[in-house]
DNA sequence: CTGCATCCCCCGAGATACTG
DNA sequence: CAGTATCTCGGGGGATGCAG
């Protein structure tokens, strides 16, 4: 596929290639922690370190963080600093962010329209393995 | 968000359980093997095994067999060995797996669309912190 | 409260060799 | 051709302790 772009006259798009953006965008939303961080900000907006711990069950605090940066590298969120005593954190959505978001709910309504059927293809499978 | 089910009357979605479908369906194509196969089976239709082994570039015949092995038993493709000399094996996406394709383009076009924005982002995040 | 540093463990995944 | 079996290694990720 080819689009035009700003930086220049056409870009080649090649998921196969690993330094492809398409590719690189499964390493991000490969990664379930980003994700769910992502749609726990598109559902909550605007959420504090420790909310965005507790709202995310199961992950660490390394890795929220490791996470959390990650995003805001990308420009998916914003990170804003309260300098009071204790210091408070809040991370946002970017508009860039929302955009994913979009395209993340898309994700979620397949799995809730065919899940279903994936499990009972697991246990179709399983039972023929037995 | 609940949804109407022939197993019950209505069924709960939180993607922050793990047991959840919606997240469950992220263990599927966050596997960046697995996207591939998908993106692969849909441009191409059939494929034998050497051939996505030569389209995927990278993936070794572990990962390639372990990820296809997954995928059928997710009922999103099918596999089909032709008993001849020497053995002729044949993937091909089911119904399921097709819808599943669908999904994924919507990832593909939005990181063609927006992945210059993210690496901008990033260029931009690693300058202030250097 | 929000994180960074460190230690440590486990298994995901590659390489290699072998088989129906 | 299309896998399995086995070994190995690196790093992802948890637990803990410390700091601003």
């Amino acid at each position: 596929m080819d689009v035009t772009t700003a930086d220049g006259p056409t870009m080649r798009f090649d998921v196969f290639d690993a330094f492809c953006p398409s590719r690189r965008l499964l390493d991000t939303i490969g990664n379930k922690w980003a994700s769910l961080v992502i749609v726990a900000l598109g559902l909550q907006g605007r959420m504090r370190y420790s909310e965005l711990s507790a709202r995310i069950a199961g992950v660490s605090q390394k890795m929220l963080t490791q996470t959390v940066r990650g995003l805001e590298r990308d420009g998916l969120l914003t990170r804003t600093v309260t300098p009071s005593v204790p210091v408070r954190v809040d991370y946002e959505l970017t508009p860039l962010g929302l955009s994913l978001l979009d395209t993340i709910r898309h994700l979620k309504e397949w799995a809730e329209e065919h899940m279903a059927e994936v499990d009972r293809a697991r246990e179709e499978y399983d039972r023929k393995s037995a």
